[in-house]
RNA sequence: GCCAGGUUAGCACAGUUGGUAGUGCGGCUCAUUCGUAAUGAGCAGGUCGGGGGUUCGAAUCCCUUACCUGGCUCCA
């Protein structure tokens, strides 16, 4: 017999998640329950509107089932049989006309509930272990928006019920860190329900923006680009040569002056053509880098938003390199290099996973030059020690891509850095961008387009989950914060914050008529990195106190100490 | 966009079978001038998301609309 799996036993719980709704409600159609990455889910048509209510009734079924600890009997049938079994089961019926001719069809059985299944499966049900239900949410048929919005109910499974609680309890975890909740408890940004999708940012998320895109642009600099910024709103004119204007329109903010088309941008890459394009190019300029943080609108649909995640107006550190053939390879490990370089910043150095997605069905330009492209990535990937997984047919329609996804300190992965090939936009189809090549003739250029954080929205947002709020000194928007015991100390807290400040630190002064106590705590909570107490005592010696978050009370040392030591952390 | 569930004070939430709103935190004022995670007292703050309906009467029931949440789809 094959080994006990984690998705065996997943699946094995979706069957007894089925075998339970059908026991419970009236007229349930199922279809599939697979198991998934976290637990496993199992779709339903049934009148009943299912709730997380139903689920107490829904897991002491489980529950029951599992203690009957009946063994799943896998059986072998032919298509006749099987649509016998079936009968009345419209959507199974379905699945089963999907099974090619000649495929073993299986079916298992646990008790007297059979169902068509490729398995495999536990061979008692009682391995399966605890089941919690955790959510239901619609789905469609098939995945496709076009069918029947089915019933999902999500679940998840636990060995025992204290594996159970800690799973639980991470969730908790995760829902502690959330940056919606902490952005408003940190006074980082709002989100104004009038206008969704679009961030407010306060002075404190501000700072930490500003920090982040200094931090970037100190990188590019360093890395050969040069920074541009080009217009928010471009004439519909341009769209239509971009090509945008057929592919992209749907996602496009729309406005009209005077008779004239015009759309927020949704994205920079046309504003770099035209700088490009701005005079004659030779190939010396090339490979020419050009980053901007332009400020893009994309109406996505109102179901996809989410906090500072998932939102219409966002700012990516966006970049498009302009290049010949033959520099793309070098260009890409270059790329990967300074991604690497900063993921570690941030501590996102292990498991960076690399996807290289490649060629769709629905392309253009040759295939000889696409097989090209996709090696070039494939070997930068390798030049920069970087694995990778292949991405069949993922590409865009323009050109392949690699895609870097990052592992938090929670263990969830994000997507966030990518950079694409695009061998379309600068095409004489296109925007025509051209440059003068060794021969004297003129030349189509091809161009990257590439991002390492992303948008700095999300990339805010995961920052603000993976630190649980509390930034590093260099990111926090307040880097210290001084609290004066009473008003008495006032002045020397200021003269201490007038010296802090001359060093360039983030600091405020906490001058309520609130206890040392209450002041320590609220400094705390608000995760302020470095607190100073300052009173009589710290006045007449010359001294402060300092606090640290990291590592608490560091007791009394001179302000210059201090420096010294922030400037070390830096 | 689709399905489901939500929306009550700045935030977190109560609000029994319909009888016109409460608690905690926060804010403000006053008193306290205090040495390492919450000083005390008082005050203000809500057309219960918007609109329509049922009813003598709606936060509560119905319809509709916006937004939020969870998924699905999408993410040239």
């Amino acid at each position: 017999m094959s080994e006990l799996t984690e998705e065996m036993r997943r699946h094995s719980a979706a069957h007894l998640t089925a075998r339970a709704v059908q026991n419970v409600f009236e007229d349930v159609q199922v279809d599939i329950g697979p198991a998934t990455d976290e637990g496993f889910y199992y779709d339903f048509d049934l009148p009943h509107r299912l709730s997380p209510e139903d689920f107490p009734k829904i897991e002491a079924e489980i529950k029951r089932l599992i203690a009957l600890d009946e063994p799943f009997v896998r059986k072998v049938v032919s298509r006749e049989e099987c649509a016998d079994m079936l009968a009345g089961q419209k959507y199974k019926l379905e699945r089963l006309a999907d099974i090619p001719e000649g495929e073993d069809i299986s079916t298992y059985a646990v008790g007297d509930y059979v169902e068509m299944c490729r398995g495999p499966h536990v061979e008692h049900s009682s391995q399966i272990g605890v089941v919690k239900l955790t959510r239901v949410a619609g789905s469609y048929y098939r995945g496709d928006e076009k069918n029947k919005m089915l019933q999902r109910i999500y679940g998840i499974i636990a060995k025992d019920q204290a594996e159970m609680d800690e799973i639980v309890a991470r969730a908790e975890e995760a829902k502690r860190r959330d940056h919606r909740r902490l952005g408003v408890e940190l006074d980082l940004f709002h989100l104004d329900p009038e206008d969704p999708g679009q961030v407010f940012w306060h002075p404190k998320g501000w700072s930490i923006y500003v920090t982040l895109q200094d931090y970037m642009r100190e990188k590019l600099v360093k890395d050969g680009y040069q920074e541009v910024n080009t217009p928010a709103l471009m004439p519909r004119s341009l769209w239509e040569r971009s090509g945008h204007w057929d592919h992209y329109k749907a996602n496009m903010f729309i406005t009209e002056s005077e008779k004239r088309i015009f759309a927020v941008k949704p994205m920079n890459c046309p504003g770099a053509l035209e700088i490009f394009k701005s005079r004659t190019r030779s190939y010396k300029d090339l490979p020419l880098r050009l980053a901007e943080f332009g400020h893009c609108a994309r109406n996505e649909p109102s179901g996809t938003l989410h906090g500072i995640m998932r939102v219409r107006g966002f700012v990516q550190d966006d970049a498009h390199i302009i290049c010949t053939e033959d520099q793309i390879e070098e260009e890409v490990a270059k790329f990967c290099r300074l991604l690497k370089d900063v993921y570690s910043d941030f501590g996102f150095d292990k498991n960076l996973l690399v996807k290289l997605s490649t060629m769709p069905e629905d392309h253009v330009g040759e295939v000889a030059t696409w097989q090209h492209a996709e090696a070039a990535l494939a070997a930068a990937c390798k030049a920069s020690g970087m694995e990778y997984a292949i991405q069949e047919g993922e590409g865009a329609f323009y050109g392949p891509k690699l895609e870097f996804t990052l592992i938090d300190a929670l263990g969830r992965s994000w997507q966030c850095g990518t950079i694409q090939l695009d061998y379309q936009l600068p095409s004489a189809e296109r925007l025509n961008a051209e440059y003068i090549g060794p021969d004297g003739q003129k030349h189509h250029p091809v161009m990257l387009h590439r991002a390492v954080l992303g948008s700095l929205e999300r990339f805010i947002g995961i920052l603000i989950e993976h630190y649980a709020g509390a930034f590093p000194l260099w990111l926090s928007p307040e880097q210290i914060r001084i609290l004066p015991i009473s008003d008495k100390a006032l002045a020397y807290a200021e003269r201490t914050r007038d010296a802090l400040s001359a060093e360039g630190f983030r600091v405020a002064i906490d001058s309520s008529a609130d206890k040392l106590g209450a002041k320590i705590r609220a400094a705390t909570l608000e995760k302020v990195p470095y607190q100073i107490v300052v009173g009589p005592r710290d006045e007449a010696a010359g001294t402060i106190s300092v606090r640290s978050r990291a590592d608490g009370d560091l007791g009394a040392m001179t302000a210059e100490a201090l420096i010294e030591r922030l400037k070390s952390e830096l």
